[in-house]
DNA sequence: TCCTAACGTTAGAAATATATAACATTACGT
DNA sequence: ACGTAATGTTATATATTTCTAACGTTAGGA
C-alpha cells in the first residue's frame, strides 16, 4: 500500500505529532503508516482523510498486488 | 459505523458466503461487518468496495460520533 | 557548537480484527 | 411439514494494529 499522508502533511505544514494528536493516535503510528508498513483500520483511515478533506482512495493507494 | 454491504450484496444477488470468498474472509466476518460490529482493516474495506465498484465512503458511513 | 524539534526505529504489551468451530434460527422451495 | 441454504450468534484462538517507552539520527536555529 502507498499513501500520500506525508505529502498532505507537508501541504498543511503539519508535523507527524500534530497529525497524530488530531486523529488520536501516536506519532509512531503515523510514521509507520507513511511508510506503508501497515494497513490501518478503516476508522483511522477515515479520520486522516477527513483531516485533509480528501477521499480515502485519494490518500491510500492499493495496487491489485496489495490486495492478496 | 453503518454500512451498505447488505444492500449491495442484495443488488448483486450475492450471499454472505460468496462475498466472503471473493474478498478472502470468513462468512462470519461479513456478518459482523454488516452489523457494524467492527471496524474493518482498510485493506478489507477496499476489497469489498471494489467488488461492488463503489467508493469506500459510499459503502461505509461514519458519523462524527463514530470517530471518537 | 549546542540545543531542540522532527523523524526513524526497535522491542514488548495491550487492544481489536479476523479465524475457527459449533450450534441456533430464519426463510424458502418441494 | 420437511429439508436445506442463508444468516445469526457465541466462545475461543490467532493475527495484526496500535500503544508505550526508549534510544538513535538528522536538520536547523541561537
Amino acid at each position: 500500500m502507498k499513501t500520500k499522508i506525508k505529502e498532505y502533511r507537508a501541504k498543511n505544514n503539519m508535523t507527524q505529532l500534530e497529525l497524530a494528536k488530531e486523529v488520536g493516535v501516536r506519532r509512531e503510528t503515523i510514521s509507520f503508516l507513511e511508510k506503508g508498513e501497515y494497513n490501518p483500520s478503516l476508522k483511522l483511515a477515515t479520520k486522516i482523510a477527513r483531516q485533509f478533506h480528501v477521499s480515502i482512495e485519494e490518500l491510500f493507494i492499493f495496487e491489485d498486488s496489495d490486495l492478496d
